[in-house]
DNA sequence: CGCATATCCTGACTGC
DNA sequence: TGCAGTCAGGATATGC
């Protein structure tokens, strides 16, 4: 499951390989894989340059000689690999620069999506994504209490809303909480000023330490970078997956919860 | 408006 | 061993 660190893996990985080459071909083969607007118009990327490639969030940002911007997110399932020979089951689209190759967009369960992105005035943003919050590494105190004063929702159905802070997922939810020492059901609006510092504090280390780290891979393998190699901070998890075995902290066995439609894990004596 | 729930979809896993 | 049922969760639509 994609999250933050594992895009912005990818988008490096993107990077190295991908930018300053020409975009020869693209041919999208999937039914669901453009749905804003015509699957034709990513065709009228071919013969381009890519000139960058950004993130906000989960969201990759293809920047082309152009000016134009293509919008990819992996959702579930999605993976972008460099690839040579024939597609493996479930690609939906190919993408062949004249230098470096293919590069096979795969997703089994077909959340991930590709469009064309409109600007927003300067700068790589486009409208589509406009109702993001800051990115996740980015964040600040103050903006976290503001975004969570007077809310009653869970405080973690308010870290994994790309509303308020884009790039946390369930997986990284519990890590950042954990290293916190918050508990995931509290209220956002009933946390102290103190406990929102600390939380802020471990956006940034949990995120941070898991792109130094190349993102989680989980046993469905769901997620690789873009040569097929899995990521290694799940050997880092002490929150995520681990109902029953001792906190790593204290000892106490870690529970497994439901918040909204999602499982959460948490130590429930030193998460407060 | 805020919050909760259902939905999309396939593959991995569980229990009989 | 085989098969039905459940679960996984990112974003968005819908309901209360």
């Amino acid at each position: 499951m994609p999250e933050l660190p594992e895009v912005e893996t990818v988008r490096r990985d993107l990077s190295r390989r991908y930018v300053g080459d020409r975009l020869e071909h693209l041919e999208v083969t999937g039914k669901r894989t453009v749905r804003r607007h015509a699957p034709g118009r990513l065709a009228t990327l071919e013969g381009h340059v890519l000139r960058n490639i950004g993130r906000h969030g989960k969201y990759l940002l293809f920047e082309w000689d152009d000016g134009r911007v293509l919008v990819a997110h992996l959702r579930m399932s999605g993976q972008l690999l460099a690839a040579t020979g024939e597609p493996a089951a479930h690609t939906h689209a190919v993408f062949s620069f004249v230098k470096a190759g293919e590069l096979h967009f795969v997703d089994p369960r077909t959340f991930g999506e590709f469009f064309l992105g409109d600007r927003a005035g300067e700068g790589p943003e486009v409208a589509q994504l406009a109702h993001l919050g800051p990115d996740a590494l980015e964040v600040k105190t103050s903006y976290l209490a503001k975004a969570f004063a007077g809310r009653r929702a869970p405080v973690k159905s308010l870290l994994v809303d790309q509303r308020v802070l884009a790039g946390i997922g369930n997986i990284y939810a519990d890590e950042i909480l954990y290293e916190a020492k918050v508990r995931p059901d509290r209220p956002a609006g009933k946390l102290t000023r103190e406990e929102v510092g600390r939380l802020a504090r471990s956006v940034r280390s949990v995120l941070g330490a898991a792109v130094k780290a190349r993102g989680s891979t989980l046993r469905d393998k769901r997620y690789t970078d873009v040569s097929g190699a899995a990521g290694n901070y799940q050997l880092q998890h002490r929150a995520y997956g681990r109902a029953g075995q001792s906190c790593l902290r204290c000892g106490a066995p870690v529970e497994r919860a439901r918040i909204g439609a999602k499982s959460a894990y948490f130590c429930p004596n030193c998460q407060r």
